[in-house]
RNA sequence: GGACAGGUGGCCGAGUGGUUGAAGGCGCACGCCUGGAAAGUGUGUAACGGUGAAAGCCGUUCGAGGGUUCGAAUCCCUCCCUGUCCGCCA
């Protein structure tokens, strides 16, 4: 969320740097000139409500006077005066309620604004490789196979019976594989805290909208998420439904129909609950950064994502993820977003795998980011290097969306915070990337050294 | 899910229609006192918005949103949350 005020005082560059974003490039002006002539809009009601409401304030004070010293026709006459400001008054206040809500509406789509340093690009074509943070180099094997391959061959990875029982887009672990996965969140969850000062978090998966307006997901991007309705109360409207038509269906019921909201929604990431930990707070100086980390599922509908990462474990519905989770003071947030890069990047440096960073073009961040580095692994049975974590400096975009801020040493408040975050790491890819990089030609697949401990020692699966 | 009780400033807590943005206390800041400190003592100590060059002035905010009223922390409605008990349950 932009503050409305800069947008004011800054209405040239903000337009500019709203442009920067290619959705943008040619209606970043008159967006721009849109909330402008709203926020006038509404200033110029605010003066008039206001004289109104001091008026009326004015005389209600005295009305109190006079009826303490019995003057009942000096307080009649007052209430009389009053009385002619009341419907001016209600009718201003009920324009202001509108008015700000068109307001908050129009700024509650607009992306952050890309930082000085991002680069301007059109799509993920234009990233711009960052060669001081690529690691190792990718491993050539002969005949690589995919981690689907070889995971079903080795009888611990099942799709088909996913699909039966959840669709597609879903997948069993079994044994030594779902044993895996759980090693690596842990050894991700160990390194983060015992190496990098993070916080370990078992935070809630289901979450309110509010949560999610306050991270960027909602209101623009309803569609890629999961709803979870109250059993009760579908179940009394659908018995109400079927008095009207007795063949209908759960089956047959359109989501739109339903009346209600939707209580809770599944988080797409645990930046959510995360982020949203210190929503609505008034921080300590003194106490940033805050640096929170969780191992979650997360689940995303990946609407508009069809026939794209079909086969495998690349893009699913349900998976897991450890994530990183930054609240920083405005001057720490540039370097806390290296550090972040650098926790992230630790993985998969123990690892072993070879990976490059990039730094994410205009055209392909994300919704509130100012800043992005993505890293990439290779794959070798994809033969291609594959986003496996997104870090993110969001700047005070989804501070000012969740009213979060800072509090100085003199105990006057600064303004918003800083949020960052990243993923640190994706493990449903971790694991793939293990399963591709250290396959052996017996069809085995080696356990990196420093997941062997999770793994009760055991130094291969197969 | 049901019943009851609650939600007030950084914290605790008073306040059931009229100078209450809010007593009192704690905490914090600055001063006095002291050789230094403690104790004592004095003063100050909300956020957001509008307006203004600034000082300031004005408005809004007592969980959130509506409503009643000349006037609402106080009365009414809806929602959210917390506590206790009951029910259910990993």
């Amino acid at each position: 969320m932009h503050d409305i005020k800069a947008v004011r005082d800054n209405r040239d560059s903000f337009a500019a740097a709203l442009a920067r974003r290619p959705a943008y490039r040619d209606s970043a002006g008159a967006e721009t000139d849109r909330l402008l002539a709203k926020d006038k809009e509404l200033r110029e009601l605010l003066v008039r409500l206001q004289t109104d409401q001091a008026r009326r304030n004015d005389a209600s004070k005295l009305i109190g006077q006079a009826k303490a010293k019995k003057d009942d026709a000096g307080a009649a006459a007052l209430m009389a005066e009053v009385a002619g400001l009341k419907d001016a008054i209600q009718k201003g206040e009920a324009d202001q309620r509108v008015l700000e809500s068109e307001l908050r509406d129009l700024l509650a789509v607009l992306p952050n604004l890309p930082a000085a340093d991002a680069p301007d690009g059109a799509d993920e074509s234009d990233n711009v490789a960052m060669p001081a943070r690529a690691f190792g180099s990718p491993r050539g094997i002969n005949n690589a196979r995919q981690h689907f391959e070889i995971g079903e061959a080795l009888g611990l990875m099942d799709f088909e019976r996913a699909a039966k029982v959840s669709g597609a887009r879903f997948v069993y672990l079994k044994g030594d594989l779902a044993k895996l996965e759980r090693a690596i969140g842990a050894f991700m969850l160990d390194t983060h805290t015992e190496k990098f000062g993070y916080t370990e978090v078992s935070p809630p998966v289901l979450v309110r909208d509010q949560a999610l307006f306050g991270t960027g997901q909602l209101p623009k991007f309803k569609e890629d998420l999961f709803a979870a309705n109250s059993p009760f109360e579908f179940d009394e409207w659908f018995s109400r439904a079927k008095v009207k038509n007795p063949n209908a269906t759960i089956l047959s019921i359109d989501p739109a129909e339903v009346p209600f909201e939707n209580k809770f929604y599944l988080i797409p990431t645990a930046e959510v609950p995360l982020t949203n930990y210190v929503s609505e707070e008034i921080l300590a100086e003194a106490e940033l950064p805050i640096r929170f980390t969780a191992y979650t599922p997360c689940f995303r509908a990946e609407a508009g994502a069809a026939g794209r990462d079909t086969r495998g474990m690349i893009r699913m519905h349900q998976f897991s993820k450890v994530e990183l989770v930054s609240i920083t003071t405005p001057g720490q947030s540039n370097a806390e977003h290296e550090r972040m890069t650098d926790a992230a990047q630790e993985i998969l440096k123990k690892l072993d795998l070879a990976h490059r960073v990039v730094t994410l073009c205009t055209g392909d961040m994300g919704f509130g980011a100012t800043k992005t580095y993505d890293i990439e692994v290779w794959l070798p049975g994809q033969n291609a290097f594959r986003e496996i974590s997104s870090c993110s400096n969001c700047g005070d975009f989804q501070a000012r969306r969740m009213n979060t801020r800072v509090r100085g040493a003199d105990g006057k408040v600064k303004g918003p915070v800083h949020t960052l975050n990243g993923s640190g790491l994706a493990v449903g890819r971790t694991l793939v990337a293990i399963l591709e990089n250290y396959q052996q030609d017996d069809g085995s697949v080696a356990i990196p050294d420093v997941l062997q401990p999770y793994m009760g020692g055991k130094t291969k699966i197969g």
